[in-house]
DNA sequence: TTTTGAGTTGTTCGA
DNA sequence: GTCGAACAACTCAAA
């Protein structure tokens, strides 16, 4: 009789293009499949994140007809104790090349050999696992052109089809975490809502994407980010449909972003949290009584600029906000309120349902200007300008902001503007964006000036 | 080793 | 209104 194996699921919850799960069910070998919720991991925090995993985890049970078991605790531990109730000695997995993952699967392989076990990670959750691509001189990437030219070289695996595996059923499960209702209204979780969305972009708007994708009010992006997270959908079997169409090579390029992000915290896991480059983090940022008040109006879409409340209302609303919009969130709440990016990746991380460390840290680091390849600090987004720009029919501004609603599309953009006075229940600007962007450029020339 | 070209997403100002 | 230059060096990656 063959002894089964068992599969820890972590940010692969798909049962297609599954190498790691392949390899576990190999030569007809019965596979117990588990998801470990592990009171170590601050992260998936944020209730959207983790109503979408419960949704997510709800779809997988039905997938492998019941057979999923669900434990609480440290993964050591728990393993441990399937590897004895149902008399295995081997453990699979999805390589996780994040900062908390990595040590804890050294640590979990070395504590299951210990007691005879052995554990198997294999591929990654990106189409080019961390670490894999480097310089001529040996070094990684910290420009993401180079980056992307050499990541598209690398290449990756082509993906494959369905797995076969025969699921041992019967082993007692803990109840799986509640998909308890939230504010926000989330994306249909499992392998079929990800594929009918990825077929519905990849069918029409990936055509347009290079427009398209800058325009909050049109419904232009992949909109794949929560399932990309939880490894629903696999970067490469989105790489395998993209062709040679320029506008396709722009969303393949965002693929890599989020790859070359990985990559940079792979080799610096402190950026998470802290300047890339340390001597950004001089920066003179504000403090005192009206900071708490600042970062409130932000939050809850409050600051009296629409396209920044527009956007802090959809993320409200959705766990989701466009990413031409976050960029100017962000930019304003680092530019013109002169608080920590920290501060504002903190939010981000609490309500996206997309939330991912890399990404998100970086992406704040880069609209800083203290990360990798980082945006010019004269680099000041205005949001009159841009709103103008990328909603000019006011469109999106229109769907989240309805008080709103009746301004015309010059006037929309910047209510204070309109003769007939500032729309009621509508706040007036809680800063001159041109004062600030002025300070902001001033405190910059004072952190080089330190550096004399 | 040295040199060279280049670097996601912008804004403002003045001609 | 449109266009190009300036913003400011600096670091990276490859030749």
């Amino acid at each position: 009789m063959t002894k089964p194996a068992i599969f820890w699921f972590r940010r692969d919850l798909r049962l297609t293009d599954h190498p790691a799960l392949d390899e576990a069910a190999a030569d007809g070998r019965p596979v117990l499949p588990v998801f470990i919720s592990d009171p170590a991991l601050r992260n998936p925090s944020g209730e959207n994140r983790l109503t979408f995993l419960a949704e997510t985890l709800d779809w997988l049970r039905d997938a492998t007809e019941g057979a999923l078991v669900h434990r609480q605790g440290s993964p050591a531990v728990v393993l441990r104790e399937l590897a004895a109730e149902v008399g295995t000695d081997t453990v699979y997995a999805t390589d996780d090349h994040g900062p908390y993952g990595r040590g804890r699967d050294t640590a979990v392989g070395e504590s299951l050999a210990a007691a005879g076990i052995s554990t198997h990670y294999r591929d990654a959750v990106y189409a080019v696992p961390p670490g894999s691509v480097v310089t001529g001189g040996g070094t990684s990437y910290k420009v993401f052109t180079p980056f992307f030219k050499a990541w598209k070289s690398h290449g990756w695996l082509d993906p494959a089809g369905p797995v076969a595996a025969d699921w041992l059923d019967g082993v007692t499960s803990e109840p799986f975490p509640s998909s308890a209702p939230t504010a926000a209204k989330l994306p249909v979780a499992g392998e079929q809502a990800a594929w009918d969305r990825a077929e519905w972009f990849l069918e029409g708007p990936v055509f347009d994407y290079s427009v398209g994708r800058d325009r909050p009010g049109v419904d232009g992006t992949s909109r794949l980010s929560p399932y990309l997270k939880w490894g629903t959908i696999h970067p490469r079997q989105l790489l395998a449909r993209l062709g040679p169409d320029p506008a396709e090579d722009v969303f393949r390029s965002e693929l890599a972003w989020r790859e070359f992000y990985a990559e940079v915290l792979f080799q610096r896991p402190d950026s998470a949290r802290a300047s890339f480059v340390p001597k950004m983090s001089g920066i003179e940022v504000d403090s005192g009584p009206n900071t708490d008040q600042h970062f409130s109006a932000w939050c809850q879409g409050q600051t009296g600029y629409p396209i920044v409340d527009a956007g802090m209302r959809q993320l409200l609303a959705e766990g989701w906000m466009h990413n031409r919009v976050r960029m100017i969130v962000a930019s304003f709440l680092v530019k013109d309120l002169h608080l920590d990016w920290q501060r504002g990746a903190r939010w981000f991380m609490k309500h996206l349902v997309d939330g991912d460390l890399a990404s998100n840290s970086h992406g704040w680091q880069w609209v800083a200007g203290t990360g990798t390849d980082a945006s010019p600090y004269f680099r000041v987004f205005n949001p009159i300008t841009q709103s103008r720009k990328f909603d000019p029919e006011g469109e999106y501004l229109r769907r989240w902001l309805p008080e709103l609603a009746h301004l015309s599309n010059k006037q929309i953009h910047e209510p204070w503007t309109d003769p007939v006075g500032a729309p009621a229940g509508y706040p007036g600007p809680m800063v001159d964006h041109g004062k600030e962007r002025k300070e902001s450029l001033r405190r910059y020339d004072e952190l080089k000036a330190s550096w004399q």
